[in-house]
DNA sequence: TCTGGGGTCCTAGGACCC
DNA sequence: TCTGGGGTCCTAGGACCC
């Protein structure tokens, strides 16, 4: 790199004053400050899926890491202190996080659960203080309330923000102005960019770049023909020229709900695999009746040992919010993933192009008593699944087995469905599952 | 890092239409 | 039958994030 090239970007400090707010080992925290008795102790959350979730950072000090299983961790560390994740707590810990920085600014992005972008500008006055002093005062208060430290970055995009706050996390506060860019970038690493992943990164080695001014010192055109889209937005975000918003509008709806299950050992064995896809089904499907959604397209997709993955998808003929209305379907799309002789050891389902459940719409072609019909099913369905718990009631795996074809062209119907409940003993004794025998 | 689960967005190629 | 060009939708897959 010239000297000549090495100058500032821009002068101004903040074209556009950004903060990006980061929770230090947010679920143990959380705990620790719930938890007196916890705080100074190794504490590692993610018991119920035996690998760690959250490492506090007394536990990573010892060098437990995530996900790291936790029989490992326990054994670098014997005195780990082992806990259940508590999503509910967290969430609610999360919202009374955003609620403080709001007092500050209405522009909030609640950008995941442990994390925050805020813009900053036109506070000035108000406060009567500089950006810095704003952005440290966020910190102490969310600190002192919350009864744990976070690490807050302040610059003049939301990737260089972020950047920032990992800058001298945990407990860390750090300002990164545009007109000091120059200095600074040379030293960052392009994995500390969000948005350059592994991938990126190893491709942008090859060109010879090795850090983030390096990227910067390439010009546009350059970025563009060699990452995309992306590749300019990152090119002009790094610059300090914001081009991310802070979004504010919170997201009700998904674009998308999933459901994925690894099963060991891996298994090739067609009507096994094809329970466990079920399985995922009946989950994405409660959770989407739950958010009052219905979804118009199903993708199947299998992973098989080497880890390589494999999917079809499709579209239902209306949007449906049944999970008897998509087996047909599923059935048929896991028909034509699956290769004999392979060894699975993963499932999954994807529920895209989601609508709102609400307006119900019939097509002059639909079968209405057995739609709604299907409906009251998934009422009971879920009702029974409240009480007792996920998948207390499910479909029965046969209910496709042979027969799906049938289903597939005529949907079928529910009386004789009942009736085909029952067979298929080893996939659901090795499920561990219990049968459908409800009257509906 | 021999690998958990839930998401978002982008892109390239093919089909199909005018 | 061959020849263009362009638009749009769908599909499959990739990359990345927390």
């Amino acid at each position: 790199m010239s000297a000549s090239t090495n100058r500032p970007l821009s002068i101004s400090s903040f074209p556009s004053p950004i903060i990006h707010i980061d929770c230090d080992a947010f679920f143990t925290s959380v705990e620790q400050a719930l938890h007196p008795e916890l705080k100074g102790k190794p504490v590692v959350t993610g018991k119920e899926r035996g690998i760690v979730a959250c490492a506090s950072y007394e536990a990573k000090a010892i060098g437990v890491k995530r996900p790291m299983r936790l029989w490992e961790a326990q054994k670098i560390c014997p005195q780990l202190i082992c806990l259940p994740s508590d999503y509910e707590t967290y969430s609610l810990i999360s919202k009374r996080m955003f609620e403080i920085i709001r007092r500050f600014t209405p522009t909030l992005e609640e950008y995941s659960i442990d994390e925050a972008f805020a813009e900053l500008s036109g506070l000035r006055r108000l406060h009567r203080i500089g950006y810095a002093e704003i952005a440290y005062k966020i910190k102490q208060t969310v600190q002192q309330e919350l009864g744990f430290t976070v690490s807050v970055g302040l610059s003049a995009s939301k990737t260089l923000a972020k950047i920032a706050s990992k800058e001298k996390k945990p407990d860390g506060f750090f300002v990164l102005r545009a007109s000091e860019l120059h200095l600074f970038l040379p030293k960052v690493a392009l994995e500390r960019v969000c948005g350059f992943g592994p991938n990126t990164v190893a491709l942008l080695e090859k060109q010879g770049i090795r850090n983030v001014w390096d990227y910067l010192m390439r010009p546009e055109a350059w970025a563009k023909a060699l990452l995309g889209k992306i590749g300019v937005e990152l090119w002009h975000e790094l610059r300090g020229e914001a081009v991310y918003p802070v979004v504010t509008q919170k997201k009700e709806d998904y674009a998308s709900i999933s459901k994925t299950k690894t099963f060991t050992p891996p298994s090739s064995e067609k009507d096994f695999v094809r329970a466990q896809l079920v399985r995922n089904l009946e989950s994405a499907f409660i959770k989407m009746r739950r958010h009052k959604l219905r979804a118009k397209r199903l993708c199947v997709f299998l992973r098989d040992q080497e880890f390589h993955s494999s999917g079809v998808e499709a579209q239902f003929d209306r949007s449906t919010s049944s999970t008897l209305d998509a087996v047909g379907l599923a059935g048929e799309l896991f028909d034509r993933v699956f290769r004999p002789g392979t060894a699975y050891r993963l499932t999954g389902i994807v529920l895209s192009k989601m609508e709102a459940d609400r307006t119900v719409q019939y097509d002059l072609f639909d079968d209405v008593p057995k739609i709604e019909s299907m409906k009251r099913i998934d009422r009971v369905l879920d009702g029974v699944n409240e009480l007792y718990g996920k998948h207390a009631l499910h479909l029965g795996t046969s209910l496709w087995l042979g027969k799906h074809r049938q289903h597939v062209a005529g949907r079928g119907d529910l009386p004789e469905r009942k009736m085909q409940l029952l067979p298929g003993e080893t996939y659901r004794q090795r499920l561990g599952i219990p049968l459908w025998r409800v009257q509906v």
